[in-house]
RNA sequence: GGCUCGGUAGUUCAGUUGGUUAGAACGCCAGCCUGUCACGCUGGAGGUCGUGGGUUCGAGCCCCAUCCGAGUCGCCA
């Protein structure tokens, strides 16, 4: 290879063989230590940390924390080693040194220090910030990642697309970041939110198993697990594929990332499947982390015709822990938890030396006691918690009581990687405001039973090739058997009470395209960002991209959103209307 | 948009019932120090307490408004 002017080696590479080598290092100064006649700096750089030694001060003239130097200097034997450096065993004995990039300000937080300041300054100084090891790794990890899932997939026959980022407005779900265009004065284009009518376009036209890193654009807030405005799926579609055919996939292909990537005890293939109607009864949730052992049962029978007002005709979920080692004070706080998400609080009941303790002991009936002992089957130092409410709210609640209760027990492990498919989503929900079926999640995939069901069951009752992959409580894709049929589209939409010409409208290209010979076909799509937090070990999307918008959907470091310029908004003919702040 | 929490030195934070000149650690600057690796020692500089009003003899602290940030809910397949 042709000499580089600026380094033969990086500076993680120097180990004891190469004492002795004249070698030249570049890299940023990561810390300097002044002995008096004597002086050691760390030299940083993409690839790992060198110590440097310097006799002469006159060569570190103008070198401060974060400038760029290069060096030529002799590869030495430490005199004491640093076992917990790469390259602790060796210094360079440094002769020449040329300043390549200065720095001269102070900087706003220490490099090494980075994680620790305020998120806010850490976004502003992204490029600093990503000088850290630790997040510099992250970005680097998935990187990694991204190529092993290229692999991947196209070992097991995929092939890699790119579809349009200039795209249309699609009707349904989020709102759209709409671009307008000089060339079409009035008209927009839309960031697609998913490329998801693109390939089912590329099944029609015979390609066989599509996949793509896609970009992802929807104009709506942020989350915990989601990033406002834009995203990565790897997206993925297949012909002639069945549900399973496409689990056998997403588990391979899930299962080897987190064994590659982390250290953590992945379960076992084939994943558990979980109907959704049975997540919602034993989790109170359509993600539930399985590495809480915990499960919730409906008590609302029992209470039904209670004395006690806060749980009588309400739904009442219980949920039965050890609670041998806890006081009143755990309970309390678990109410004030409840409390805190808008709950009324939680009852409970224990069994404490032999006796029935807990908020509501001395006021159950004789026949809510029995009942509650003998279902829960209670022993010393149980305890049940419940909590009421109306239905949509009690399933909620008890949800997110059992999360924190999973939390405040401590009995989630942490080492694991539990894995689940909830299956058999509903097709059909009741709209609140017409009181009549709407689509409860996409008009895209197929109803089990097809036409016969759309024809013959009660609407709610239906259930679709719908399916989520939840891992450890994170909902980490979501896919579906794609409706391909025409006909069964329009009786779909039928039901949700749309006409023909809603379908037609609405999704022109696909419709059109399957009056031409659409083959059954199947997929799903990762949420890679938020697939990278439990492979990454990090509670925030934010430590696992390199420029993260922050949750306002502001870029500090860039500036944007910003106002364009005026000639900017008459190339396209937009007038700004807005109502001027008092 | 609602709710919760926060904004004090370059950074991370402390700051008592409202009371004189607002502190600490790290960083920065200067001096000393030949084996450090979170080097050590001595000294120094550095503040519109987010912003604007108000209450008060007196406000970092109390009140009102407002901006910014984080979390959470609405929203979002």
């Amino acid at each position: 290879m042709k000499e580089n002017i600026y380094r033969t080696n990086n500076c993680g590479e120097l180990r004891i063989e190469d004492v002795g080598k004249k070698v030249r290092l570049s890299g940023w100064v990561n810390s300097i230590r002044n002995l008096g006649g004597i002086n050691f700096l760390t030299l940083r750089d993409n690839f790992g940390i060198t110590q440097l030694l310097i006799r002469q001060d006159s060569l570190l003239k103008e070198v401060t924390k974060e400038t760029v130097i290069r060096i030529e200097g002799k590869v030495v034997e430490r005199e004491s080693k640093n076992p917990r450096m790469a390259t602790g065993d060796i210094e360079v004995e440094v002769e020449i040194l040329d300043i390549l990039g200065r720095c001269k300000n102070i900087l706003p937080f220490e490099i090494s220090d980075a994680p620790s300041t305020k998120e806010e300054l850490r976004l502003k100084y992204r490029f600093l910030d990503l000088r850290n090891p630790e997040l510099h790794e992250r970005i680097l990890k998935r990187a990694k990642i991204l190529k092993f899932v290229r692999d991947k997939l196209t070992e097991l026959g995929f092939t890699e697309f790119q579809t349009p980022i200039l795209a249309n407005t699609s009707p349904e779900g989020a709102r759209d970041f709409i671009v307008p265009t000089i060339l079409a004065p009035g008209e927009f284009y839309a960031l697609p939110q998913s490329p998801q009518q693109f390939k089912q376009l590329l099944m029609v036209s015979g390609f066989d198993k599509y996949f793509q890193i896609a970009p992802c654009f929807r104009n709506e807030a942020a989350r915990a697990d989601r990033t406002p405005g834009e995203f990565y799926q790897i997206d993925m579609e297949m012909a002639f594929a069945t549900q399973e055919d496409v689990f056998e996939v997403c588990e391979i292909l899930a299962t080897e990332i987190f064994k590659n990537f982390t250290k953590l005890d992945v379960c076992e293939k084939p994943f558990k499947r979980i109907k959704w109607r049975e997540a919602i009864d034993l989790y109170c949730s359509d993600k539930p982390d399985l590495r809480n052992p915990l499960i919730v049962k409906d008590v609302t029978e029992i209470f039904k015709n209670s004395e006690i007002s806060f749980l009588k005709e309400k739904t009442v979920k219980a949920i039965k822990i050890d609670a041998s080692q806890k006081s009143r004070k755990f309970f309390d706080e678990l109410s004030q938890f409840i409390v805190s998400i808008e709950g009324k609080g939680v009852a409970w009941i224990k069994i404490n030396e032999g006796q029935l303790t807990g908020s509501i002991s001395k006021i159950l009936s004789e026949r809510e006691k029995d009942y509650l002992m003998n279902s829960f089957n209670l022993k010393e130092g149980e305890a049940v918690v419940f909590i009421g409410d109306e239905e949509e709210k009690a399933i909620y609640l008890a949800g997110a009581l059992r999360n924190e209760l999973g939390q405040k027990l401590e009995i989630i492990d942490k080492n694991k990687v539990e894995f689940c498919w909830i299956v058999d989503f509903p097709f059909y929900e009741k709209n609140e405001e017409t009181g009549k079926p709407d689509f409860a999640h996409n008009p895209f995939s197929m109803p089990q039973g097809e036409m016969k069901a759309l024809k013959e069951q009660n609407p709610y009752e239906i259930v679709a090739y719908q399916y989520d992959l939840v891992c450890n409580g994170y909902e980490m894709l979501s896919g579906a058997i794609r409706n391909h049929d025409p006909e069964i589209m329009i009786k779909a939409f039928e039901i949700a009470g749309y006409d023909k010409e809603v379908v037609e409208n609405k999704f022109p290209a696909l419709y059109n395209a399957f009056q031409y010979g659409a083959p059954p076909h199947a997929g799903c799509a990762f949420g890679f960002d938020r697939m990278l937090m439990p492979i990454m070990n990090q509670e925030s999307m934010r430590e696992v991209i390199a420029f993260p918008l922050n949750k306002n959907g502001r870029d500090l470091l860039m500036g944007s959103p910003s106002r364009p310029f005026d000639q900017q908004l008459k190339d396209v003919h937009i007038k700004l209307d807005l109502e001027e702040r008092k």
